[in-house]
DNA sequence: ATAGGGTTAG
């Protein structure tokens, strides 16, 4: 048990704390495999990434370039592409292009030839990596980029610029990244949405904003302006990041570099202000539009009724909706959803269904995302068998549902125990045309380990197509630790000593709560002790949380002295897991609750240092 | 031809 602990332990020190976020999606690696592409083949096209993106010299000014090398190009030989081919916008992209004309006319389904490739323009390789991508077939999008450059066409920054699209969409940034590199080293310029689309990997993907302001400056020293769609990408990115206040500065910088906002520039900064519950503020944005000279837009009224719903202020929703046509705008789709998703985070899950009979007859079909919240609502609100009922029916109504729909219910079955019926949704899906995702089969393990079901477990496991994730190795790591099954977790920790599958915080709690669990609080604060960058917050909450527990609020002392001695700064978190493990255990009129004012007063103390 | 609006697992 103690080496098995020590080889995560490693793994855990190799691995980068902030390493940037995974560098694959395992829907894509679904995918491929699905059409027997070894596991092992596609992770080779994802190989580790460097930790950061270092600052070298490029054209005599400071540039942001990934330290890592290219994704190798994927070299499976044609037929092994056929299965893609059946798909529906990739084939009515296939039949337009020239060469392929006379093939399909032969054939009723796809090509069986590819001699068709080598007539192929780069116009027409474009096209079919657009389709590809837009199919999130990100491999698909690589192997035409590898095609081309074998039948000596060259790339063009259209082709580049797909491709670094698919992958960035892909969860996969840094070959993204690199793909730009690639690009420029090839002598392709790019234009300006190929810029801004890098901005957009370094500031929405990987939350850095150095690199992303560093490109802006370099694309200005090319000679090559950025534009409103540059700007509002950046703004995006800093809203997301819940830096509001650079968000308005960037803003007024456009402005005095005389580039007039537009809808999508104020988008992201009304959805800031929702979120911050900044209600007010949105109304006055909003009305301040015109004077920047564009139109509040249905887009920019959603965001008004999402914030609306938020704070429940269904009365307003109403009046914004009924005064839509004074406004100049049509409420869509996404209105209503959006309205019945407020209403069913409300718990007002039949005001839900009643506004879903409305849009329904003023010719409105309910969106797929609309339909997973209502899913989602009338669950928690009502019952699980109202939320089955209306996915099982959603076909007959002519609604379309996809896998997380499905995952919805089957959560929700999951919650309550109920693995069979789990299981046969499970089942199911495979009828409606769907493909499970990372989120269906961890649904579906947790739920079978819960019921105690591990050799069904096994068999999920040994899925076809099925690639564990880090929730996937938590889960398990957490069930069969609990169940005494560890010794038959050595894949698990292979994929962690491989770097595959990268920790993250809910797997180091996991990893507290399992040493803390089984007694071994020394091994669990020489975990936090041992950490790269020392004493992670949260897993040493964590640590705080079973140290109160357990009674042990001496050795809790020990460790904060010792982490104030080290200079590092005690967040709030510390403390609150330890009070709430202490008023969990009634130890608040006891005189224990000394110990915890003395602790607490410590903390003061340490502030104020 | 690129930018902005709702959703699920530990």
């Amino acid at each position: 048990m103690l080496l098995e602990f020590s080889g995560i332990r490693c793994a855990i020190e190799n691995a980068a704390y902030e390493r940037p976020t995974k560098v694959h999606k395992h829907a894509n690696a679904y995918n491929c495999t699905h059409y027997n592409w070894g596991i092992l083949q596609v992770k080779g096209a994802s190989p580790r990434r460097g930790r950061f993106a270092s600052l070298h010299n490029h054209g005599g000014t400071s540039f942001p370039i990934s330290t890592t090398s290219l994704p190798p190009m994927p070299s499976a030989p044609w037929n092994n592409i056929l299965p893609f081919f059946r798909s529906g916008s990739i084939r009515t992209v296939l039949r337009s292009l020239n060469p392929f004309n006379r093939l399909f006319r032969w054939t009723q389904s796809a090509p069986h030839s590819f001699s068709a490739f080598h007539l192929l323009k780069r116009h027409d390789y474009h096209r079919l990596m657009r389709a590809f991508s837009e199919d999130n077939n990100c491999f698909g999008v690589l192997l035409l980029l590898s095609r081309m450059k074998e039948h000596n066409c060259k790339p063009d920054v259209y082709c580049y610029t797909t491709a670094m699209k698919s992958l960035a969409s892909s969860s996969r940034p840094w070959d993204a990244i690199a793909m730009f590199h690639e690009m420029v080293d090839n002598g392709v310029t790019p234009t300006v949405y190929c810029y801004t689309l890098l901005i957009k990997i370094y500031a929405c993907h990987l939350g850095q904003f150095d690199s992303a302001f560093a490109v802006l400056n370099w694309m200005l020293d090319q000679g090559c302006e950025p534009n409103v769609g540059t700007y509002s990408t950046l703004i995006n990115g800093l809203c997301k990041a819940r830096r509001l206040d650079d968000a308005f500065k960037l803003f007024d910088e456009m402005l005095q570099r005389g580039c007039a906002p537009n809808e999508c520039t104020f988008a992201p900064i009304l959805r800031a202000c929702c979120s911050e519950g900044r209600i007010q503020e949105v109304k006055e944005l909003i009305q301040s539009m015109p004077t920047h000279g564009c139109q509040p837009d249905v887009v920019v009224y959603n965001i008004l009724v999402y914030g609306l719903c938020k704070i429940g202020d269904f009365d307003e929703v109403e009046r914004v909706i009924s005064k839509s046509k004074e406004n100049r705008w049509d409420p869509n789709e996404v209105t209503y959803s959006t309205y019945i998703a407020g209403l069913c985070y409300a718990g007002k899950a039949e005001e839900a269904f009643y506004q879903l009979d409305g849009m329904i007859q003023k010719g409105l079909k309910p969106t797929t995302i609309g339909l997973n919240i209502l899913l989602e609502g009338i669950g928690r609100e009502m019952n699980v068998s109202t939320s089955r009922v209306l996915l099982e029916t959603c076909r007959e109504l002519g609604f379309d549902v996809d896998i997380v729909s499905y995952n919805t219910v089957m959560n929700q079955l999951r919650k309550l125990g109920r693995w069979v019926d789990v299981l046969n949704l499970f089942v199911d899906l495979f009828k409606s045309g769907l493909k499970p995702d990372s989120y269906t089969f961890n649904i579906l393990i947790l739920s079978l380990c819960k019921a105690g079901e591990f050799s069904m477990v096994r068999s999920v496991i040994n899925f076809e197509g099925f690639v564990p994730d880090v929730v996937t190795c938590d889960i398990l790591f957490r069930e069969f630790y609990v169940s005494g099954g560890l010794g038959e977790l050595g894949f698990v920790l292979n994929y962690l000593d491989r770097g595959d599958i990268v920790p993250n915080m809910f797997f180091y709690r996991t990893i507290i709560d399992c040493l803390c669990k089984s007694g071994r609080i020394f091994e669990a604060v020489d975990f936090v002790r041992n950490f790269e960058n020392g004493y992670p917050t949260d897993p040493v909450s964590r640590l705080s949380y079973w140290l109160a527990r357990m009674g042990r609020v001496g050795d809790l002392l020990m460790l904060i002295e010792e982490m104030v001695k080290k200079g590092i700064v005690l967040e709030n978190q510390i403390f609150d897991q330890m009070i709430t493990a202490f008023c969990q255990k009634g130890l608040c009129a006891t005189p224990e609750v000394s110990k915890v004012e003395f602790l607490l007063d410590r903390m003061l103390g340490t502030e104020s240092l």
